[in-house]
DNA sequence: TGATTTATGTACCGTATCGCATATAATTAA
DNA sequence: TTAATTATATGCGATACGGTACATAAATCA
């Protein structure tokens, strides 16, 4: 098995290059020839493998949203308590927002919204990483209401709306330059002051 | 006075066309040609008035965030209650963040950021705003305190930053399509538990 | 070994892009 | 009426763009 000439790229390796232009440039000002050298690959070759560029896009955003979902599984979900679970998962999502010199916030939040209105599919995408995260801290809240850790009196869907709206604004303003320390003091507010 | 073939054009209703452009593909997205039409001009007459692409869509989002410290003043800084001055302040930024077909959102918060890699001075524009914004929320939110009608152990700093990750969100969510009545939902439920 | 399959790399096509050069039109000052 | 000034309009020129055709290379199967 295996036949034909062997691929000289590493797939992964290939799409997660693409992934960090797009993080830094969005869609529309990233051209082929950039992600050629980024993924080096030549354009054929790219298109053969992922398609378009607005494949290519779709795909490093579904790459970007995959380590989001794990972090939330090894944070938020996988501690015993629900604001150590909320502060290791700010503290994870601050760490890769600021992770880049300069910073580049999160891929999805700081580019996807601007290609949204020419491109659809965009937009469906960026809605439902929204709709699932929200999701994600909801299901928390109310576990931890239901281990007597968190008070009934909290809308657990609001404030799951809230805590997400708190991840992006740590997300927009990295990209702005803020510093790690900031931003840390912006989630631990957050988790205190909604969490009552 | 008024020398030389008078201009075709009106000048703040081209650069409102130029704005609701900028608005809807953001800044690389958009070609001179578009503009061009959106504004009712010549490239050669744009080029001439407002400069290059780069200083139309500054000069949008300029227009766009006076427009919102507009709002402020009207709505936050006017009214006598805080509570009051921020459920019409919300309302108001709704209105216009769902006032077109498609939902465009915010111009600032849904296409800057992905500008502002490759250019560094929208970057600053955008952190100008976030931090003007802070600023407005904090120094109203002091007033309060020293009123009487809020909490001295709610941070005021902090709590702006929230306030205005509500309207982050808000506008992110706005452009997905998200309802007038969930948003304000949202919005209700930050002025209720982040202003305890 | 020869046929088949898959990937690579060069080179190209048609189009769109930004910015400007040049000619023309419309107004005021002298 | 003539000169000066300012804007418009046509159109060009060089480049960059996305996407693909075509020939070549490297592997497996028979």
């Amino acid at each position: 098995m295996a036949r034909g000439r062997p691929r000289k790229f590493d797939a992964d390796e290939a799409l997660n290059g693409a992934m960090v232009l797009f993080w830094q440039k969005g869609l529309s000002a990233t051209s082929l020839d950039d992600l050629a050298q980024a993924m080096n690959m030549n354009r054929p070759s790219i298109y053969n493998a992922f398609g378009n560029k607005d494949d290519i896009y779709r795909q490093a955003l579904a790459r970007f949203c995959g380590q989001l979902d794990q972090g939330v599984a090894e944070t938020l979900e996988a501690m015993p308590q629900v604001r150590d679970g909320l502060r290791a998962f700010f503290d994870r999502a601050i760490e890769v927002y600021c992770g880049t010199q300069p910073a580049l916030g999160c891929l999805m939040v700081c580019t996807a919204p601007s290609e949204a209105f020419s491109h659809p599919e965009v937009g469906q995408d960026l809605r439902d990483l929204i709709q699932r995260l929200d999701q994600s801290f909801s299901k928390r809240l109310q576990r931890a209401q239901a281990e007597g850790e968190l008070a009934r009196e909290v809308d657990a869907k609001l404030t799951a709306s809230l805590l997400q709206a708190t991840l992006q604004t740590i997300a927009l303003r990295a990209r702005t330059g803020t510093s790690r320390q900031s931003l840390k003091k912006i989630a631990g507010y957050a988790i205190e002051s909604l969490l009552r």
